[in-house]
RNA sequence: GCGCGCUUAGCUCAGUUGGUAGAGCGACCCCUUGACGUGGGGUAGGCCAGGGGUUCGAAUCCCUUAGCGCGCACCA
């Protein structure tokens, strides 16, 4: 540089060729992740060695939710992703030592039902044709493919995730850790085998737990009638197929219509089928509804099947896995459901039964992942205990009896020990845990956890490996996936592995659990479970729950409706920085947002002001310049360090949308329209001091806005970076955050 | 039935101790070869869903009504 450029003589020569065309973010994104993971900052371990920083610094870890291997990437997946990478990088540049876990999820029933569609669809062929094995290893192809495909997809994001430590959920050290949990639970009796009505679903053909049930609304008849002339008390149901499986009449104990009948058995001959009905009294029955009488059918509902249990009643089962009646007259016997029914009212009808139909909404319960309507069925399954007592960790008295699996995740969340944010998802949680019953883990589907128990005649062995000795056979279930995915945060550093897990002790319980609202029940509340009942600590400190992304339209983005934007797609056009400031930009915690490629754009148009600032920088502040500011300039300078005080307390409150909002406005409205407004006449001007102090300034804002932004739009920042004269700096990743 | 959230400019949304309504996009007008694959300046557009209350003062706090969305329960 020589003097005889200064003093606004036009672009001084030495400006990097780069900044003369508009900001190209594909020919820059990908190398500069390249060169991050290459230096190992994503490895806290190899981060810069510095007093109290990188390496040595307070640890901070989170886990990646770990994305299911059964398609590809979509908004949602990148709000997440936009989300936990300001969260690291943020942490990483105030010095700590920022450990993000990467991982899949093998997500057993949704990749299973994938792929045996697929190949439903493509070869005509079912899972019982293909055979455990050949199934297996087509679902293995799969997993391979989508993991590549979403791993790549990550990476563009900028992810700044430790790939050294990536986990699957199905792996073999998460299957160790799946089965020591197991072990553990079953020891303590809080897994049992039980014969209970459950949650059947016959499109996939395997029990769900209560929280992958969707209720939909519909209007049904409710159809009112006697069970035969004999009997006087009439009873209401939309299932008059299932009361041939019936075997009492419940009614309320005030119920003074009734009072006289508790006690009284009737027998008659329903639709073909002998049924013998006892009178029981519950106060479960509402005097209001329908004729005030309820039909008990403990084999096919699961309040029956509690009052059943209350009474002693017997359980007969007349609807088999398919969906189809076992008992009956001609019409009704191995006929479906549905079509039984209009056999039995049809039956009804002709006997002069049938006193009532009337239209009412109701609600049908729908599998999550197959959308099968869920025939309820007494089955042999395995359970995990949530109200039974025992005895926590490190506690010995037995008189104090102990606390239950709900009391640990209540606790988890009442003391304070892990804060929800937003805080109005605690009283969900709270709900749920109130009305939580037994989860059913067991599922007759093939991939996934197998449950480790095996079975020689009457005895049933429970252990890490199977039993010595021959003629042991293991349990053909598998296990519900969230039952893996609840051990994640401990399970991906080395659990239970003792050696693997002391070296990584630090980092658990984990700084923050960023996902989905909708994973509330499903991961957060099991992984709350996990940690608590297994390591006596929660798994994370705070939980920060982002919402859906919808579309303009304002609804939810899916396939079917085919009105996903590809996050690949709008990256390659507008780059990942846009892409990122774009979802995060307003949508606070627990909101729904919607994108649209128009906001994206707007934010490209942001990517390249700030380009163009640097460029304008570079080419008319001399960058060498030193010294004090002149008076105005420490104005200036003041009004940015307050902006950088006030997002520094906003980034701690995870407020990321209003700091990337006032960081974007900053930079535009007032470095850019103001700021580099007021300085080409003093940098192009004759006194020399104040180009000096004005030099001065325009770095010193470059330098913070720079760091500011870093976690929100890390490529350019860095880019842009990489021509700041600053003594002794360092890639922006590790950089000295702002303030 | 219980609970939660939302309702602010044409659109998408901010507005966190109550102090005279904000941004982006869009529309319209003017200017600009400029650091800017454009940018700058300006204009129009809002009884902050309705009603009531607390207060000197309410988009903000309380009560209530309505619409939309969601969770849970019920679902005979």
């Amino acid at each position: 540089m020589n003097d005889a450029n200064r003093g606004g003589q036009g672009p001084r020569p030495d400006i990097p060729e780069k900044y003369l065309k508009p900001f190209d973010p594909a020919s820059v994104e990908a190398r500069l992740y390249e060169a991050w993971e290459k230096s190992g900052y994503f490895d806290p371990d190899t981060l810069p060695d510095e007093p109290g920083r990188g390496r040595n610094g307070q640890p901070f870890s989170m886990v990646l939710p770990p994305p299911n291997v059964t398609g590809v990437l979509h908004m949602g997946s990148a709000l997440m992703l936009a989300v936990e990478d300001i969260m690291a990088r943020y942490a990483r540049m105030k010095g700590r030592k920022a450990l993000w876990i990467p991982g899949t999820d093998h997500a057993a029933i949704a990749t299973q039902a994938v792929v045996e569609k697929k190949i439903q669809k493509e070869e005509g062929k079912s899972r019982h044709d293909l055979g455990r094995d050949e199934l297996m290893r087509r679902i293995g192809e799969h997993v391979t493919a989508t993991h590549d495909a979403i791993v790549s997809q990550m990476r563009t994001m900028g992810a700044s995730l430790d790939w050294s430590r990536e986990a699957f959920t199905l792996d073999d050290k998460r299957d160790l850790a799946v089965r020591t949990a197991f072990k553990r639970m079953y020891d303590d009796g809080l897994i049992y085998r039980g014969y209970r009505v459950v949650n059947w679903d016959p499109k996939g053909q395997t029990t769900i737990s209560d929280d992958e049930i969707e209720y939909e609304a519909r209007t049904t008849k409710l159809y009112t009638f006697r069970y035969s002339k004999d009997i006087p008390i009439s009873i209401s149901t939309t299932r008059p197929e299932t009361k041939l499986g019936d075997t009492a009449i419940a009614v309320n104990p005030d119920d003074e219509r009734y009072k006289a009948f508790v006690g009284a058995e009737f027998k008659a001959v329903f639709a073909g089928e002998p049924i013998s009905l006892k009178v029981v009294a519950d106060r479960a029955v509402e005097k209001e509804f329908g004729t005030g009488a309820l039909g008990v059918t403990p084999a096919h509902s699961v309040i029956d099947w509690e009052m059943s249990q209350r009474h002693g009643l017997p359980l007969k089962q007349v609807i088999n896995e398919y969906g189809k009646m076992t008992v009956g007259m001609d019409g009704v016997k191995d006929k479906k459901t549905a079509e039984a029914r209009e056999a039995v009212v049809a039956w009804l009808r002709a006997e002069g039964l049938l006193e009532k139909e009337e239209d009412i909404e109701h609600n049908i319960s729908l599998a999550q992942r197959t959308g099968g309507v869920i025939e309820p069925l007494p089955k042999l399954q395995w359970f995990v205990a949530v109200n039974k007592a025992f005895k926590k960790q490190g506690e010995r008295t037995e008189e104090k009896g102990g606390t239950t699996l709900k009391g640990l995740m209540k606790e988890a969340v009442s003391s304070g020990a892990t804060k929800i944010i937003p805080d109005r998802f605690e009283k969900v949680y709270f709900n749920w845990i109130e009305n939580l019953r037994d989860w059913c883990i067991s599922r007759q589907i093939w991939y996934g956890h197998r449950i480790p128990v095996w079975y020689k005649g009457d005895e049933a062995f429970c252990g890490l490996e199977a039993p010595e000795g021959d003629g042991w056979v293991q349990d053909e279930d598998t296990l519900d996936t969230w039952f893996s995915s609840g051990l994640w945060t401990f399970s991906t550093l080395g659990w239970p592995d003792e050696k693997e897990f002391a070296k990584n002790r630090a980092y658990h319980p984990t700084t923050v659990l960023e996902t989905g609202s909708d994973l509330i029940f499903f991961w957060v509340a099991r992984m709350i479970l996990m940690s608590t009942y297994l390591l006596g600590e929660v798994p994370f400190r705070t939980v920060y729950f982002h919402g859906l992304v919808r579309d303009t339209k304002n609804r939810k983005i899916s396939k079917s409706l085919g009105n996903n934007i590809d996050p690949v797609d709008m990256i390659a056009r507008y780059g990942a920085d846009a892409v990122r400031m774009s979802l995060v930009v307003g949508v606070g915690p627990g909101n729904d947002s919607k994108i649209d490629e128009a906001k994206i754009k707007a934010y490209k148009l942001f990517s390249n002001k700030l380009w163009n600032i640097a460029r304008f920088v570079f080419s008319t502040a001399d960058m060498k310049a030193e010294g004090p500011l002149s008076a105005a300039d420490q104005a200036v300078m003041d009004g940015f360090r307050s902006l950088l005080a006030e997002i520094t307390v906003e980034m701690d409150e995870y407020k990321y949308y209003l700091v990337a909002e006032k960081l974007y406005a900053y930079a535009w409205r007032e470095l850019a329209d103001k700021v580099l407004e007021e300085s080409k006449p003093i940098l192009a001007g004759p006194d020399a001091e104040a180009r000096r102090s004005r030099s001065v300034l325009l770095r010193s804002v470059m330098e913070g806005l720079l760091k500011a932004l870093h976690p929100f739009m890390p490529f350019i920042t860095e880019e842009i970076w990489k021509d700041m004269p600053v003594p002794g700096k360092k890639p922006l990743i590790v950089e000295k955050w702002a303030i």
